[in-house]
Order: C-alpha cells, then sequence, then structure tokens
DNA sequence: CAGGGTTTCTTTACTGTTCGAACTTATTGC
DNA sequence: GCAATAAGTTCGAACAGTAAAGAAACCCTG
C-alpha cells in the first residue's frame, strides 16, 4: 500500500468525530489525490479499508465538496461502471514561503498540488529582522492573491534553510539567514489569522518528492540537496519524515570523510562540507565540478551504506543537474555495499525548485485540517483504522 | 508515552476479534510488563487508552492467566487503592540461539525478560553446514530445557551476524559463517512445530536494549557494536527497529572516512572497518586501542550528525567496556553537531552479551502471539486504537 | 431482441470495539 | 459521619469490519 501523505480540508460535519475517521479520510483522500480518477472500489483496494468504509468516507467528502463524482464507464469484461472520484482540487489553498539563500519563492498550492501565483523575489539579507520582514510581506501578497473562487487558505507553510524545530515552528539556528531562536511561527500567527507551520527546507522537499516526485510509491528514500549551501539531507523512513530525536536529522555535510582532515568551523574533523565548499566556490567562478561530484558520491554511498534507503533523489542548484547526476551515479554504483540483485538508483529530483514549496503544501494540507501533527500520525501502510486523540498529561505516579 | 514493545501470549479468547484489540492488548501488555507493578489507571494514563477500553483488556488478560492481580494499598491523599497488575511470566517462553562468532549462546527467556537455562558454547565453523546443524542442535536441547511448569514455548528466535531479511527468515549473506542465501526459518520450523524469527545481531540488540535496557524510554537511539566483527549499528527510529529498503541498513563499517583511503574489499575507499581491523588485530594482541577509540568516535559523530538519535549505546566484546566508552565520548562530544543546549549520551549497554537475547525473545512475543510482524504495527506512541488487517490483493485496476 | 447469468460497484444490516460520562467502590482526612 | 479523592465499572454513542443484498453494466443464448 501506499497511500500515506494527507491532504484534505475542512469536513466539519461531525465536530468531535473520532481521530479514526480523520485518519481514514486523510487515508482516502490521499490515494484519490494520488491516482484520480479511480472508483470506491479502488480505494478501498489501496488503501485496504473495507468498501463500506471507503463508502462512509466518500459520501461525506462528496457532501462537502471536496470530492467530485463523474460517470466513468469502462470495464473491460462486464460489471457495473465505477464512478470515479477526483479531488475538487480548489477546495482549500496552502500559502507558501520557501526561503533560500538567493531567492525567495512564495505562492498559492491547491489540494492537488497546482501551483499558482508562485513569485520569486531576491532574498533580503542586509539585516535578519530585515529577512524577517520580508517573509511577513511576502505571506500577506499571496495572501492577497488568493483565487476568489474556491474554498479559503487552509495555513501557512514557511520552509527554511537551518535546524527548524516543527513541534514549535522555530528556527533554532540558520547560519546563512543569521537567525537564532526565532519563532517564526508565532511571528505569523500573530499577524495572520492563519495556522502556520515552519519546516527545514530539506525535509519539506523530500516530503515534496514523496508527495509528488519519485517517492510518491517509496517509503524510504533520501532527498539530497546539493547547492551553494553544501550538502542537506531529507530522510523519509517508513514512509514518513524523518526528524530525530531534536530536529537535528541530516546534517551529511558535517560528516567526516577524512580522517586526516582539517578541523571544521563546526568542531568535527575532515567534514564534508568543508571539502566541498572549496570545489563549491570554484564551480562558481566557472571551473570544473569532478571533486564535487567525488565528495558527492562519497557522502551518498555513506547514507546508502548506513540507511539503505531504497532510492536516492538529489535536488538543489547543483544536485538536480542531470549530468552531474550522472556522473554522481556512475561512482556510486561501484562503491555502495549491495546484496546481489539489489541496485542503486539515484534520480535527479523531478520538482525542480518547486519541491520545498510542494512539501511544505501538503504538511499544510495535513497539519491543519486535522490539527494534527501528521508525520508522527501519517498512516503509513494505511494499516491504521482508528486512532485515538492523545488525552490528559503523562502518568505522575506509576506503580506503589 | 513509551510503550511500545508488544509481548504477549495467546489470548485466543475472541478468534476472529480485529486487530485493534489486539495492537491495544499487545501496549497494556507491554506497558505492564515494563513498569509492573501497576494500576489500570497507571496503564491507561501511560499507554494513553480510556480507562474503560483498560479496564475491559486486562479482564481478559486476567481471566487467561497472563496478568496478576494484587491489592496494593498506598494512596498518599485518599482515594480507593488501585489493583496492582504485573505479567505472569511463566505464561509463555522464547527459545533464544544467539549465535555469535566465537560462541553460540542458547537458552530461554520468560514473558519478563527473566532469562533460564543459558548454555554459552563454542562455535563450530568447520564448516558453514555443521554450523547450521549445531543451531538446530542447541535449539532442540534448549527446548528440552523448557520448564515443566508454566506455559508453552511462544517461538524461536535466532540472531545472526549478517545480512538478514525478517520478512523471510532468510540469512541473505553472512561473511563470518560462510552463509549465503540460508533459509533458517524454513529449517527451523522443518525440525520444530514452532513459529521462528531469525533477525540480524545488532537489530537484535538494539531491540533488547529499548524492551529492557538504556532505550525503556527513547524512541530514537543507535546501538553500535564494536567487537572483532567490526562495526554495526542497530537503528530504533520513532520506537521501531529501522532495517531500510533492504534489510541493510546499519552498515557503518563500510562508510568512508578516509577519502584518500584505500580501496575496501566491499568497494568502496576508506573504509572505517578497513582502518579499524588492524587496530583490533593490535588489540587482541595486547596493543593499545587509541587508535579504535579515535574510529568509534568518528563513525559515533558521523551517526549522531546524521541521524541525531537521543542516546548511543555501545555494545560488543570491545564497545561496551566502560572506560572505551568514556574514551570515546570524550572524542565524540568535542566533534559532534549540536544545537545549544542538546547534550551527547552515549552509554554502555546495560544487557552485555544477553542484549541479543533478549531482544530476540521481545520479537518472537510480539511476532507470533499475534501473527504479525511486530515492529511495523509496534504501535509507538500509543496513537492507534485500531487496525485494520490487510486483505485482498493490491488493486488490479486503478482509474479507467 | 428479450431474458438469464456474470461481473463489478455500492449500500445496508449487524456485530465488535473504543470512548466519554456517569456511576459505584474504597480509602483518607476532618 | 461526611466530604474529598482516586480506582474501577457500566452504559450509550460512534465507527470500522463482515456479509449479504441491491444496482448497473456486460455477455451469451434462444
Amino acid at each position: 500500500m501506499d497511500c500515506e501523505v494527507l491532504h484534505m480540508p475542512s469536513l466539519k460535519r461531525t465536530a468531535d468525530s473520532s481521530l479514526a475517521k480523520k485518519v481514514n479520510t486523510m487515508l482516502v483522500v490521499d490515494c484519490i489525490r494520488k491516482y484520480a480518477p479511480l472508483s470506491r472500489a479502488d480505494v478501498a483496494r489501496l488503501t485496504m479499508l473495507s468498501a463500506s468504509t471507503v463508502s462512509s468516507i466518500v459520501s461525506d467528502l462528496v457532501g462537502a465538496g471536496l470530492v467530485h463524482e463523474r460517470k466513468g464507464c469502462p470495464a473491460n469484461g462486464g460489471g457495473r461502471c465505477p464512478i470515479l472520484l477526483s479531488l475538487n482540487a480548489s477546495a482549500s489553498f496552502a500559502v507558501i514561503i520557501d526561503v533560500q539563500v538567493p531567492r525567495v519563492l512564495s505562492g498559492i498550492i491547491d489540494l492537488a498540488g497546482n501551483p499558482a501565483s508562485i513569485v520569486r523575489e531576491p532574498l533580503d539579507l542586509s539585516s535578519p529582522t530585515n529577512t524577517v520582514d520580508q517573509v511577513l510581506r511576502v505571506t500577506a501578497k499571496a495572501l492577497a492573491r488568493l483565487p476568489r473562487t474556491g474554498g479559503a487558505a487552509a495555513g501557512i507553510g514557511v520552509g527554511i534553510p537551518g535546524i527548524v524545530d516543527v513541534r514549535t515552528g522555530t528556527v533554532a539556528k540558520s547560519t546563512r539567514l543569521r537567525w537564532n531562536n526565532l519563532p517564526l511561527a508565532t511571528l505569523l500567527q500573530r499577524e495572520f489569522p492563519l495556522p502556520a507551520i515552519v519546516e527545514r527546507d530539506v525535509r519539506a522537499a523530500a516530503w515534496g518528492e514523496r508527495s509528488y516526485g519519485h517517492g510518491r510509491n517509496v517509503s524510504d528514500f533520501v532527498y539530497l540537496a546539493v547547492g551553494e549551501g553544501g550538502f542537506g539531507a531529507g530522510l523519509v523512513m517508513n514512509g514518513k519524515p524523518y526528524m530525530g530525536a531534536r530536529m537535528h536529522a541530516g546534517e551529511l555535510g558535517h560528516t567526516t570523510v577524512d580522517i586526516h582532515g582539517e578541523q571544521c568551523s563546526c568542531g568535527n574533523v575532515g567534514c564534508l562540507a568543508a571539502l566541498a565548499s572549496t570545489s563549491i566556490n570554484s564551480l562558481k567562478a566557472g571551473g570544473a565540478d569532478d571533486a564535487l561530484v567525488e565528495y558527492t558520491a562519497i557522502g551518498l554511498v555513506n547514507l546508502v551504506n548506513l540507511l539503505d534507503p531504497e532510492i536516492i533523489v538529489l535536488g538543489g542548484d547543483i544536485g538536480a543537474r542531470p549530468d552531474f547526476v550522472s556522473r554522481v551515479d556512475a561512482i556510486a554504483k561501484q562503491r555502495a555495499l549491495l546484496t546481489p540483485g539489489q541496485t542503486l538508483r539515484i534520480l535527479p529530483s523531478q520538482l525542480g525548485d518547486m519541491g520545498v514549496a510542494l512539501g511544505l503544501a501538503g504538511l499544510v494540507f495535513d497539519k491543519f485540517y486535522w490539527n494534527q501533527a501528521s508525520p508522527e500520525i501519517s498512516p503509513e501502510g494505511a494499516n491504521y483504522q482508528t486512532v485515538s486523540k492523545p488525552r490528559r498529561e503523562q502518568a505522575r505516579r506509576v506503580g506503589e
């Protein structure tokens, strides 16, 4: 099974409906989003939910105007013709802001992942405060560009290069933006009457790839961004974004690859990032990128041997170039530890510079139409049928 | 919440009870195992299930003889005194075989994790077939030593150093045992009328640590074994063992740490394992282990920066030595990338050479009392209230 | 071309499970 | 004896699963 991302708007019919139904509804919506148009019976097969459950959920969705029905009369060997379902893409929108160092991308993405009125403008790095102001400004502008017809905005999603605590919406540290402990989600929510999420750029891009790109049917993969900022990895494990215990996972750039190397500013020795930075600079000056290809391949092989992902998606300014990918691929295939019959698949990002935006949209729809931390609960493998909502506080006293 | 491992025997009362109840029963049993003695109310708080659900499940468990009740009358500031629950440890047993290169450990472990009649004997490496025969032999002996009183054996669990496909119970490749594509679970099941699981040693040890050791309340950590076999990592992510897409995850030994290093037999360059093997050999000959400490620290920092585990548990012949741990810790603390306030905790294994055995026991109880692949379904965070069982085949036709 | 048989999609009736709220039970403290 | 507190149980509502019925198309035969 591989219906996992979970986009979906309001549906407040049963105000206190159990989380169970919400999760299953997420499953169904995600399935329709991925494979539309399809019949209720198809949804039941894909989600592994029972036909009756699907029927009940779909009728709610149709009633809420989130799903369109359309008669489709194929059937090769007889049988009743299915009623084909597809999402009403304009039932809801996400406002997304992708902050990257040369530019900030802002715009609107609908339920089906269609972008609208995307604007790219240079990022104001004159001071950290100015950068924050710019983010708030482009958010306001994007909100003003919301389509008149269709549903309302589901929320705001912001992608940031740096260490981000998604639970609090705080940017713990972004070297490139010179931000430290910035509670961006709080700032946004103070300004705009919408839920806001803040996510690390590579994790959002990985999630975008999972929702709309190469990762759609892959539950274990790595998104590796190679660009001016060095190396950043977004991990998807068991179908969910993996952040680590302290939101820190994916720092491939600061792993030692040269045991005799020099001390890096991070405290470690012989970091991949330190080695790569010189070749990235020379690349910008028009130099060759052979060294960078090798460094990328090494980082990638280390990832593959340690985590055994099904695929690796290369993204970023440099990473997604097809020739770059194929040269990295050639080296990595030689070096990676593979069991017989196993192949290593390294692919360029399918989403280009919209990857972060699409991932953010997915997170926004997940998070805010269910008021639930989606990545944690995202029902991988469609096995979860019912989910209890967390109640009360932790145990105060255990035992006697 | 941190009730995740899920041990529990028969309870066949409601033959076709939904998987929902099974999962919640697993949760409850696991909670009792970890925190016994505790009251129903404590279980409800810890599992985040409702009091009524816990009540219903516990009454089934008591009826089946798996849980013992005992009056406990503390209560500081008034209130009815709780009925304390604890597992009936001898309600079921797991037969476990831990194959390591100098020795094979076999024995029996009860529901509460108490080992019984553990036997260690030298491993017969005279030929791959002889090793297999020995495994079957010690299994038979362990079965013969089952306690006369109490429940029956739940299943057989075998831990193997090498690449293991847990789904099929096949040892894909073990260099040290010279096994290739050996369907060990099938062999065992042919010989003994019991379900059998085969798992990689480090993953089992990580799971043991999660169930009975340092990982009990930690959902993201790494178990790193350092021994004659080099480096092997068992990853626990989101509270579950992580195996990667092809059961391959955790090969820390074959990650590049010396970009200018020599070619390793694995195809990669400058592998950690290649560097470490000489110092391990010199260590056996009585030499110093400074180099090995540094190599371990490097591997460990790479792991920490990439995966951001909450703790790291060091195991294995060499890895678990307290002085070794403290010296690795000193280097790693300097080099690891930590956000302010974050600390790196590196701990020696709490379970010694019983780690693999205890992890196997947990897996056996999980797997075979529910006929369900426990790691995949293990209800992390206790959020899952109901789970649908996979039904039917995949969709044959999607869309029109 | 009518009508039965087949296939597939969809809905309905019924059962089991969980949750929330109210209720009962048991103990402390005044 | 009575209020306060906490543990445990019971009852009704909501929801998912199974099974069977209903619906809508196709195929074939006469």
